[in-house]
DNA sequence: GATACAGTACTCGGATAGTCTGTGTCCGAGTTCCTTGGG
DNA sequence: CCCAAGGAACTCGGACACAGACTATCCGAGTACTGTATC
């Protein structure tokens, strides 16, 4: 099981986002996390398509959260970039082969997906609880409360 | 996010496996739930090299569960098939850019990475506590428990 | 009749092609700002 | 001095190559059974 890597990188541009009151292009937040500007840019057009962030174009263009960062999950940024599709698909083997399960007794999901379905839940719901605000006040933690500010100042120089 | 389609064969293929005493050949068990033979034989071999599955060869030779079916959780088969390693990996940004973060200083994890750290630990936790042994049960309660009797009985014959 | 041996059929195991989803990149369409000319 | 129009620079957006991994397959190595010849 593997996720894109561009889920990492939207997870820092939406951190970043959350701190700029202006527009960022997509130049600029590659620039910060030394990422290829071309790809990260697919990945915050994912993002806008899901409604995360919204585009201006222009000289003063660039990206902006839509919300509050507070109102901003985590599962929906991985969402946006990684699709919603759940991580296992069940290909319905019970109806296959010599001892072939009848369409019509399928009603119900095979009982290896449900075991599966219920634990993509947990993992969505862990990742539910946890918006970037909350990331950010994290990230800021860490470093002993500079690392917000200092991203606040980068973006507001030049 | 997507898991190899390998691991629903080799938990189907656990399942019919805790209803055998004697060994099963791989072609036996591709026969059965309509799976390319060799590659299902490829994935009971990701099963034997983690030690979930033991594999006999010669005329009567198969594979037969090394434990019972009770001690054998999803999460272990999954992770024999699909590998251990965690779906999100931190390349970390933090230590990249403009306002890199000197390594000294990222003796924790990143708050991204532990984020995600977390709903990992929620999805292995969910799949640890069901073994095959619940698979069977519950694929046995949907089919008005005639379902495991019918593999016992086609294992059997020929 | 019992036993040892050779042959055979069947099994797994790793090494080998094909294909499909990411990964990374590029250039064109559109928008905003700035400059400049006129009133 | 104010306003409007044109140009230029910057932005996003979708279309285009490249790569690695999953998917699928094959053939060789090894083992247990079976039949036969011998004692």
């Amino acid at each position: 099981m593997k996720m894109t890597s561009g889920v990492e990188w939207a997870l820092h541009a939406c951190v970043t986002l959350s701190q700029a009151a202006d527009p960022v292009p997509a130049a600029r937040l590659a620039e910060l996390h030394g990422t290829p500007p071309a790809y990260l840019a697919k990945q915050l057009q994912s993002l806008a398509r899901a409604g995360i962030v919204t585009s201006t174009a222009g000289q003063v263009g660039g990206y902006t959260l839509t919300r509050p960062a507070t109102e901003v999950t985590v599962l929906e940024v991985v969402q946006a970039v990684d699709g919603t599709e759940p991580a296992y698909r069940c290909t319905e083997i019970r109806q296959r082969g010599p001892l072939a399960v009848p369409a019509e007794k399928c009603e119900r999901s095979c009982a290896i997906a449900r075991a599966m379905a219920e634990a993509q839940e947990a993992w969505s719901r862990a990742l539910s609880r946890i918006t970037i605000a909350d990331l950010a006040r994290g990230i800021d933690a860490d470093s002993d409360g500079t690392a917000m500010a200092d991203v606040r100042g980068w973006l507001a120089a030049v």
